[in-house]
RNA sequence: CGGAGCGUGGUGUAACGGCUAACAUUUCUGUUUUGGGAACAGAAGACUCCGGGUUCGAAUCCCGGCGCUCCGACCA
């Protein structure tokens, strides 16, 4: 893409309403576009970083069998109803309205009651299972206070996936490889390096549940970090008997904040006993399906890389989530030599699929230097009359800075 | 939901109750320049959040509303 085409621009300032540091840079950067409180739009840049964010927990998600699916947000209460979860003394974060006929649809917070309603159709035997089901779809939580830029919105995409299976045993199974896919994701997404598979309160159906936590000081949890064992615990559930659960004692623990990026939890039968989710096993008996949840906010794990990776300067995205993988200057000379360059090396990177952004711009070189800087592409390619001279181009990576040389006819 | 603070051109700030609401940035024109937000000249851009009130006079004081931020509570 052309930036003289992109109609976003980048800012000196972040707007002052904006204190997170996330939110921050990704409004000078151009990525988002806050609404109002908690409620944030995503622009063209911030849609490609929030598109590759999607695709790896996509990827991973098939690959432990996902079935993707898109559930509405407007949300019957007739299933709210049945686990009781309608009314706003039991949950109070609900959007609410009225169709015209005065029937109450909910905007949706979770979708474990519709899912589960809906796999009702479906499934009838033992041999119908296991299944997984998830989706990426926008959640409304009426949050009473939004805050920490785009990690606590009202209005967020979430990609929540479902499983459902004949018994305990084999859902426990499944819970296990479900935690290494999102092992895997926060290591792509270029989180892995700090985050932690994290103990916390379990429910009625398993003593623990798992939070996947990323170390920051915008973090919102306390965890206690075992770095020997890569494992923590959440602050609310410390005591002893965790402590000996997990074979650890409290002084090899390090108190840390931490922003809570995805969560897996048991659900047991809970759901599919009140929906009436049954199967008939291999006996003819009729059983309650065997539930689990699996949760990762992709505009959190965005706003949570904006926070661990960036510096006084601005973002530095991790190849894998980067907007683009290539950001092409050209500082243009009187002779117009350069622009006919740059231009046929974007045309030939373009065609051979490299994703480039091609400052075309009629600007000065500290002004696309520091656009640069800001938007954090992980590789800067810069042409220049200066590095024509030699027939070269330079390359300088954003997050180590390191500079090299290379002849034209090695790029793309 | 408790507590605190704040709303001024697109953005960031300034202005004792008193002149045409100032400065920077931004945008536009032109000249010049081209390796870290360059320089010069000119221009554009505001019902000072909204509604009342006090006053000869309100961005400024008072009341109400709306919005934003922070601390706490909450976060299935």
């Amino acid at each position: 893409m052309k930036q003289s085409f992109l109609f976003t621009k980048t800012r000196r300032e972040a707007p002052k309403d904006e204190v997170a540091k996330n939110a921050q840079l990704l409004i000078r950067a151009g990525f988002i576009h806050k609404e109002m409180s908690g409620v944030y739009s995503f622009l063209p840049l911030g849609l490609r970083t929030l598109h590759k964010i999607v695709s790896i927990i996509r990827d991973e998600m098939n690959s432990i069998g996902g079935q993707e699916v898109t559930l509405t947000a407007l949300q019957d209460k007739k299933v709210w109803e049945a686990t009781n979860r309608w009314d706003d003394t039991v949950v109070d974060n609900w959007f609410k309205t009225e169709l015209k006929n005065g029937s109450k649809v909910g905007l949706g917070f979770t979708h474990e009651e519709p899912l589960t309603a809906l796999m009702a159709d479906h499934i009838r035997s033992f041999r119908d299972l296991p299944r997984a089901v998830y989706q990426f779809q926008t959640k409304f939580r009426n949050e009473e206070r939004a805050k920490s830029g785009i990690m606590r919105a009202r209005e967020f995409l979430m990609k929540d996936l479902y499983s459902f299976n004949v018994s305990d045993t084999t859902h426990q199974n499944f819970y296990e490889e479900a935690k290494k896919a999102y092992i895997r994701v926060f290591d792509r997404v270029g989180l892995g390096g700090q985050t932690y598979v994290t103990f916390a309160a379990g429910g009625s159906f398993s003593k623990y549940s798992h939070e996947f936590q990323t170390i920051t000081e915008a973090g919102e949890d306390t965890i206690y970090v075992h770095e020997g064992k890569r494992i923590a615990v959440n602050k609310e559930v410390l005591n002893d008997e965790v402590l000996a659960d997990l074979g650890i004692s409290k002084a090899d623990l390090v108190e840390k904040k931490a922003v809570e990026v995805g969560n897996i939890f048991s659900l047991g039968t809970k759901f599919s006993e009140a929906l009436n989710l049954k199967f008939k096993d291999d006996a003819g008996e009729s059983k309650p399906v065997v539930m689990g949840s699996y949760g990762i906010g992709p505009g959190r794990v965005m706003g949570t890389i904006a926070e661990l990776w960036s510096d006084d300067k601005g973002l530095v995205w991790p190849e894998s989530v980067s907007p683009f993988a290539v950001h092409l200057i050209a500082l243009f000379d009187q002779e117009g030599t350069v622009k006919k360059v740059t231009d046929e090396i974007y045309e030939k990177m373009s065609k051979a699929g490299v994703e480039v952004l091609y400052d075309d711009r009629d600007a000065t070189a500290g002004e696309k230097f520091s656009d640069s800087d800001l938007i954090g592409i992980p590789k800067r390619i810069l042409v220049s009359a200066k590095t024509l001279k030699s027939g070269e181009v330079e390359i300088k990576y954003r997050q180590t800075g390191k500079v090299e040389m290379a002849q034209l006819s090695t790029i793309a």
